[in-house]
DNA sequence: TCTGGGGTCCTAGGACCC
DNA sequence: TCTGGGGTCCTAGGACCC
């Protein structure tokens, strides 16, 4: 790629009034797309689908020569492949789009301090006090689209607003690779003739009670009496679009808060019929936010599981230990006793998650666990994981952790019926490492 | 249309305490 | 002993977003 290009294919600027319009809204177009295209340059132009090729994979994105057949992200893959038979499927290569984030974000922190981001491709910026060193916002989202292109090869699209709302929906207004500012003059003009479900909070879900009330498009919500539609959709959600559709939208800009949860959950390939094999898939979800709970200096105070059945049902459950736990043992054995207590019949099931929630500095839980004087095995639990984090960190490609991942079904079953039940309560749970003994305070 | 994976927020009910 | 209200914590599920 050729360093300063003129920006491909621009979907245009729509220019105007931008005096007050210090909202920003980046958007990357197509971005898991345009990274892989990137990388490949002999894909350019033709349509490519990111997401799981096998079995039960949906898009999880689209490059715009897709989107003309019809293909949207979210959509399974095989009625992706039935609409765009000639499409080419790449699986996501995550670590390539968290590259190409950070350094996007990194660019976004060059023109303003005050940065939002809302995904790995999309943020919110406030360039209020920025404009005295780069300009008008408008100039301002220039140079941004201007330097991603330049250093990362990639577009974006930026809506510029007063408010958050409608600079987010300016910027999908204008994709892919456009500019657009809303004025404060012409907020209502753009805003009104859209469809209801344009706005960011109405799903499918809240859109079908709305619809039942004759409300179609932001006009018609705007004019809709607040108590009409509370009895519809809910207290909260009824003031929260009532001002969105009156052009109010008093959230500021604001820098991400620490995360609140972290989860990963698993669809299998082929549903799960034993416990073994289920319990495996929760050794291994436990592994997965242990691991970030304790990069991110981070514990956790509940634990909690997520099953999905073969008709798609779903349960979840969720408990709060006694004390915080960064160990892959503890998750581990609360998801099990969880999963457990659900005392299924026979169940196929589909997907596995494990989450952990209440999150809070790691200092605070050693404190507290060595007051209760119950510390010793969780400190030597986490000494265990800190070997295994580092060794993965340092062989990313071998195959670090709980042997049971390691083996076949048979082990697993064993190890995993001689896991005891009631191991997440007292939390001196440790199947991982031979050397400790289970020695409970008499 | 046989339906991913990572999050956030809201609601509603129950337990418990004052 | 009965009744009520308010606050907080916990749990389950659902809606929504990208």
């Amino acid at each position: 790629m050729g360093r300063s290009a003129d920006l491909p294919r621009s979907a245009g600027e729509r220019d105007g009034d931008d005096t007050g319009c210090n909202v920003l809204h980046a958007d990357m177009d197509a971005f898991f797309a345009s990274v892989e295209i990137r990388a490949r340059p002999e894909l350019r132009g033709l349509p490519v689908l990111v997401g799981g090729a096998e079995g039960r994979g949906v898009v999880a994105a689209a490059s715009y020569e897709a989107r003309r057949y019809g293909v949207r992200s979210a959509m399974s893959m095989g009625q992706a492949l039935r609409m765009c038979p000639k499409a080419v499927v790449i699986s996501p290569s995550r670590g390539a789009y968290t590259e190409a984030s950070a350094a996007i974000m990194k660019i976004f922190a060059d023109f303003t301090p005050v940065v939002e981001p809302l995904s790995l491709d999309e943020a919110f910026l406030d360039v209020s006090g920025a404009l005295g060193l780069f300009g008008r916002p408008a100039d301002i989202a220039r140079q941004i689209r201007r330097r991603i292109f330049d250093e990362q090869q990639l577009t974006c699209s930026v809506g510029i607003a007063p408010i958050k709302s409608v600079a987010k929906l300016a910027s999908g207004s204008c994709k892919p690779n456009g500019l657009r500012v809303v004025s404060r003059d012409g907020l209502f003009d753009f805003l009104h003739p859209l469809p209801v479900t344009a706005l960011w909070g109405v799903g499918r879900a809240t859109a079908e009670p709305l619809r039942r009330l004759g409300i179609r498009t932001v006009a018609e919500l705007a004019q809709t009496p607040l108590d009409t539609l509370r009895r519809a959709v809910g207290s909260a959600t009824a003031s929260h679009l009532h001002n969105l559709a009156n052009g109010r939208d008093d959230r500021v800009v604001s820098p991400r808060n620490p995360e609140k949860s972290i989860s990963t959950d698993r669809t299998l390939l082929h549903d799960l019929l034993t416990e073994a094999d289920v319990a495996r898939e929760l050794l291994r979800g436990a592994g997965e936010v242990s691991e970030r709970l304790r990069h991110l200096g981070r514990t956790a105070r509940t634990v909690g599981i997520k099953i999905r059945f073969a008709d798609f049902t779903t349960l979840t459950r969720v408990r709060t230990l006694a004390e915080p736990t960064d160990s892959s043992s503890v998750v581990y054995a609360a998801s099990l006793e969880l999963y457990r207590a659900l005392d299924l019949d026979r169940p196929r099931v589909r997907l596995v998650g494990v989450k952990v929630e209440n999150l809070r500095p790691a200092g605070a839980a050693t404190q507290l666990a060595l007051d209760w004087g119950s510390g010793q095995d969780d400190n030597r639990n986490t000494a265990a994981d800190r070997v295994v984090d580092a060794l993965a960190a340092r062989f990313p490609d071998a195959a670090v952790g709980p042997a049971t991942l390691l083996r076949t079904t048979s082990h697993v079953d064993h190890a995993v019926r001689n896991m005891p039940a009631e191991s997440a309560r007292s939390q001196v749970g440790d199947n991982k490492s031979p050397r400790t003994t289970r020695n409970r305070r008499s």
